[in-house]
RNA sequence: GCGCCCGUAGCUCAGCUGGAUAGAGCAACGGACUUCUAAUCCGUAGGCCCGGGGUUCGAAUCCCUGCGGGCGCGCCA
């Protein structure tokens, strides 16, 4: 993969396995390989402390252990000028200009691969995300989920896992009846202004749109119908219409899932029952007071958890237990879950509830997605569900469009809170981060239709390599290689800590340095071969924005 | 009251499984378009990493504590 990279860790490795053996360490010594980039250039290109985490492990002092590490360390293909030990024991790598080239290689000899790998080692991952209650659209907060998730499963999905997409629909319970009678009540309201809507109910703007849709297909064939009559009705006919309605809104969103799972065919199946009998039979379950509980406190919650009500209803929590156990049943070896941040008190009860079922708590992992707020020319959008009164998720995609909505979505860490500023992301300059990646992609392209039409045809060829390797000589043109070589690294890092606006950072660096190098240097200029190499450094340059906008979701436009 | 998350430049945030001189964008100030797209670039300025203890060769990062902010604490979904 990164070429520079992986060799400097292979080598590292073998050099301190070789010290473990002498050293009466028979196995591996345990260790964390960390290699970075750092930013000083009298450090190197490369730098590595383990030679301080391994001070513990085999009791010297770290500059001795970087010394031995340094006499082993064998390079094999001749990358490395040289090898410096600092400071408290770092050791740092300096490497020949000429091996960066190596890169150009991996990425233009199998362009949309480049980046890809295989972390996951094939393995079935389950992303779980936005599965928001169809009693509503879905509003911006939910985009944020959607974003979140949907790159997440993009992401691991790159790095060799097996992934599927997964929305869990709510639609058991007493809400789908209180939907049903909403629709109801806007219904009659049309005609009978004086009726009273219901407390309780959902008195969105969108369900009198609906109750005016409804009255266009139906007529008057319901007016004055007693209510209980209509209920079951009315009640699958609002449900089946705002899920259409978010259905086509995450379309939009560019978001597809593979599954979309109903909380009723639990309920149907009978599974639900079936899930607690078998935490019966291990122990976990108990009655108390006239409920039935879970004993979560076994596995480090709080309290134990209700999960049949005295009045003989199951919770919420209860379906949620046999969902998560259906779906270890269909052989995923990992779950993410992607929640709101405000259910981060449901983490410790649904942990516990698999580990009750024989797995580990590292097979499900839990990303949560805090708020977002809603500004406008840096003031505040006032939003409210229970009043009805939020933005949706479609309306701020109509507005700012797809690619900035999701690109500020994913710019944030997803446990911080997110300002998302509505006027700010839709204009069109660079206080908008989107922006600045797709000109850079935009640009290139320039480059290349004008290289075209004064006949420089590109071609990749390893005839090139030479070429570029004699080419490429300047300090900026080594910087864009070897920020391109950290690029499947980045992913690792950003799969491994599910983590997805470390790629937006990363991308903004990549941007940053090409549009510094672009208005310093010409790519299509006098020297012919010179031109030729730098064609090659901008083609791939090129392509890792499009790989990484590709994994955002973003579009890599050919002109702006 | 208890639990979780957060506190880093004027603003919005990265960096947090301990590593070298703490970074970016915006805002401010000064510069660069006869050239492949100025939606760009170059430069300047900006810091008690909330306070206080501790752990060690080393702390923005880990532990304790105080202060400040957000969220959650149902036999709701």
């Amino acid at each position: 993969m990164a070429f520079v990279r992986d060799k400097i860790i292979e080598s590292l490795s073998l050099a301190i396995a070789s010290i473990g053996e002498s050293a009466n360490h028979p196995n591996q010594v345990p260790f964390s390989m960390e290699l970075s980039a750092p930013r000083a250039a009298q450090h190197g290109d490369y730098a590595t402390n383990v030679a301080m985490t391994l001070t513990r492990v085999l009791k010297r002092n770290p500059r001795q252990i970087a010394e031995q590490i340094v006499a082993r360390f064998e390079d094999p293909h001749g990358i490395i000028e040289k090898m410096e030990i600092a400071g408290p024991g770092f050791i740092n790598f300096f490497v020949k200009p000429r091996a960066w080239v190596g890169i150009l290689h991996e990425i233009l000899s199998d362009p949309l691969h480049y980046g890809r790998q295989n972390l996951g080692l094939g393995r079935r991952v389950q992303v779980e995300f936005v599965s928001a209650n169809p009693t509503g659209p879905l509003h911006i907060g939910h985009g944020r989920g959607a974003a979140t998730g949907d790159v997440l499963a993009s992401l691991l999905s790159a790095c060799g896992y097996r992934v599927d997409r997964e929305y869990y629909i709510n639609d058991a319970g007493n809400q789908m009846n209180t939907l049903g009678a909403s629709l109801y009540y806007r219904y009659q309201e049309l005609f009978d202004e004086s009726m009273e809507f219901p407390q309780g109910h959902y008195q969105g703007e969108y369900m009198k749109d609906l109750a005016r849709e409804f009255f266009e297909e139906f007529g008057e064939r319901y007016r004055k119908v007693p209510l209980e009559e209509v209920l079951p009705a009315f009640s699958r006919y609002t449900g089946e219409r705002i899920l259409k309605g978010i259905q086509e809104d995450l379309n939009d969103f560019g978001i597809r899932f593979d599954n979309w799972f109903s909380e009723q065919g639990l309920h149907d199946a009978g599974v639900i029952e079936k899930t607690l009998e078998e935490l019966r039979e291990k122990g976990y379950i108990y009655e108390h007071e006239g409920a039935t509980w879970f004993r979560s406190t076994d596995f480090g919650d709080e309290k134990d958890r209700v999960v049949i009500r005295a009045n003989g209803i199951s919770t919420y929590f209860a379906a949620d237990l046999a969902y998560h156990k259906n779906k270890f049943f269909r052989n995923y070896d990992l779950l993410v879950d992607i929640w709101g941040a405000d259910h981060h008190g449901y983490v410790d009860r649904m942990l516990a509830g698999i580990q009750a079922m024989g797995r580990k708590r590292e097979d499900l992992q839990i990303v949560l997605v805090q708020l977002v707020n809603l500004l406008r020319g840096g003031k505040p959008v006032a939003m409210s569900t229970r009043a009805g009164e939020f933005v949706t998720l479609r309306e701020v995609v109509n507005e700012v469009g797809k690619d900035a909505a999701r690109y500020i979505f994913l710019t944030r860490r997803s446990d911080s809170p997110l300002d998302f500023d509505l006027d700010l992301a839709k204009t069109q300059s660079n206080d908008n981060p989107v922006f600045y990646v797709q000109y850079a992609h935009a640009r290139l392209c320039r480059v290349f239709e004008v290289g075209q039409e004064r006949g420089f045809s590109f071609q990749w060829s390893p005839r090139q390599m030479e070429e570029c390797m004699q080419r490429l000589t300047l300090p900026q043109e080594r910087m864009l290689l070897k920020m391109l070589g950290e690029y499947p690294a980045t992913l690792a890092s950003s799969a491994r800590s599910l983590e997805p606006h470390q790629i937006p950072y990363y991308l903004h660096e990549l941007v940053s340095s090409f549009h510094s190098y672009y208005n310093q240097n010409r790519i299509l200029g006098d020297d012919t071969q010179l031109s030729k190499a730098r064609l090659c450094l901008a083609a791939a340059v090129k392509q890792v924005i499009a790989n990484a906008l590709g994994l955002l979701g973003v579009d890599a436009p050919h002109r702006m």
